[in-house]
DNA sequence: ATGCGTTGCAAAATCGGTTTAGCAAGGTTT
DNA sequence: AAACCTTGCTAAACCGATTTTGCAACGCAT
């Protein structure tokens, strides 16, 4: 800028003023502005956007935390996080953690040293703390899919229990009386909602079986779900299950890989449904809950933004309905 | 950290010293280091990352560009080298930009303005250009996956080639005759390798069918691989397809839904080969190539980084071998 | 001719740190 | 006792911008 501001012949202040647009507000005659903007064009000058945020105070910059980038859901929720934040001119940087709460803290510290403006955070399990503290701060924080009920602060979700409620009595419809559900062991209130849907829609059958419950860690997912299946099989005698049911997407893929593995056939004796669309296996029609993605992600930067350049208060909980998909 | 100083009774540089544990270097007495630093944790004292970087001239953050974040390819890719790059103490910034262009030099530029240390990216069609300016300037950069063959620069990618060959000559031993190759139309080498090994493996054997080769467009690849599949088999009678050659674990899962729709057995008859391994339908057992991506990405945060560090020349490209696996 | 509002620009403070150069006090050497 | 080295710390410059305040010069009305 000094260089700029020393061809043609004035300020730094002046340069400023011109290359921000604020010739008016800075009363600079258009003869000047017009050089200094060719110096510039033909300099090929660009901001250095650090100086510029630590003076203004802010770096149009929000991070997205995700447990896994690697997941389809997630990667499908950062693409749109950070087609609609560029849209908005916000650069967005994902922070993957894994769902591991000893990388959540200092990736989170990392980022808030680095001054991002506000955070989308998908929180994982027994992170509960670090959030009323960061809320203390005032720092502003939407949380997406997941969240914490006792805690007051913007989120945007999906209503899990009547999506599970709704697509288990699907399969209740069609006649199935001995559900099993897999879901991951996660004390989170999006899958301990999944977890309800599923016991609520049983209790409308007197006939229905008791809840079967199963629960999968998130470290060995793909083995321990395809022993669950394995086990739930072998014990046919006891719970001759006629319908399962999987929390997530990946859930569903190992599960159904396990059941072609072991030869049993998906069909009006052995029902499926699940969260997420699975690309495994299309040409079974298997019902499913189809989350909002997209919509989750506009709705959790339209929210951090308005929080970010309005000040303080937003409605405080945006929740979404997904569709339930019947094929 | 002025407010620290005060506190302390001491001046701003002296905590400085303190708090970047040079208290060797800057002559500082343990009585008064120790208490800087008491001073500075009962007071939750956080640098603001901002002001160093603008004085130090680095800010410790990469960047990854990658075409599209919700590929599962990329998404993998982006996990490793986020973790291994944040066990070398940096930060990385994702940006996804699609397949195109008109997104991809704001983005770069974006990061750029926002003095990222260096970049690894994906390189997508037509950007060569953008590429010949950024190297003139001497910005770190490393090219991932994708490469310019007529730009010298830092480059880490796998033996497309080769993979190619040795895939598509599993079919031919296994006796196929009439492969067909699907892969996306695009002008990069490691798609233009991934067809000249398959060609090359062709010319092998006197008796198999000269090449047939379908392009896929990037924008609406899963109905036009679906296309191409039906028409492929509709014209059974002109070429009678034993074999089928997929460049990439996304073309191979539209293709696989696509046989299955119509009801053509995977088989001694109709096999199958395909790079990256596809979650899609795993009692196939379908060979594919297995690449590297971990080492890929460990590969090019190290040569990333050791440009940066080290200042300019580093071995120009590395090139990792894939695994055949054979299932 | 005096006072006043406008126009066009620049000086200087500021953001929050890092780093170089230097200064005073005390100890050691000669 | 003079010269010199250490020790322990600070002043001030600097990174690259933004922004507030100020100050000439000019035109215009009185």
């Amino acid at each position: 800028m000094q260089s700029i501001a020393d061809q043609v012949g004035v300020s730094r202040t002046t340069v400023s003023f011109v290359l921000n647009g604020k010739e008016k507000e800075g009363r600079i005659s258009s003869v000047v502005a017009a050089r200094i903007k060719e110096v510039a064009h033909r300099e090929n000058y660009r901001f250095n956007e650090l100086a510029r945020s630590l003076r203004t105070g802010h770096t149009r910059t929000i991070a997205l935390v995700v447990a896994d980038i690697s997941d389809r859901f997630f990667a499908t929720l950062a693409f749109h996080v950070q087609q609609h934040a560029l849209h908005k001119g916000y650069l967005v940087v994902i922070a993957s953690v894994g769902e591991d709460r000893a990388q959540f803290k200092p990736t989170v510290e990392m980022l808030i040293d680095r001054q991002v403006d506000g955070m989308i955070v998908v929180p994982i399990q027994h992170t509960e703390q670090e959030f009323v503290r960061l809320i203390e701060t005032g720092f502003p924080i939407v949380l997406a899919d997941r969240y914490f009920p006792d805690l007051k602060m913007n989120r945007v979700i999906i209503d899990n229990f009547g999506a599970s409620f709704q697509i288990v009595s699907r399969l209740l419809e069609k006649g199935c009386r001995r559900i099993a559900m897999l879901l991951y062991d996660d004390q989170l209130m999006h899958m301990q909602e999944r977890q309800k849907g599923y016991v609520k829609a049983l209790e409308k059958y007197p006939d229905a079986a008791q809840p079967v419950i199963y629960k999968i860690g998130y470290a060995n997912t793909q083995q321990e779900t395809r022993e669950t299946i394995r086990k739930l099989f072998s014990n046919r005698d006891t719970f001759d299950v006629d319908g399962l049911f999987f929390a997530t997407g990946g859930l569903a893929m190992y599960g159904i890989e396990t059941l072609i593995q072991l030869g049993i056939p998906i069909g009006p004796q052995m029902q499926i449904a699940c969260f997420d669309r699975t690309d495994f296996a299309p040409n079974l029609k298997i019902p499913y809950v189809h989350q909002p993605i997209q919509e989750m992600g506009k709705a959790a930067v339209d929210m951090l933004l308005s929080r970010i350049e309005k000040g303080e208060p937003t409605n405080e909980s945006c929740i979404l309905t997904p569709h339930i998909i019947n094929r």
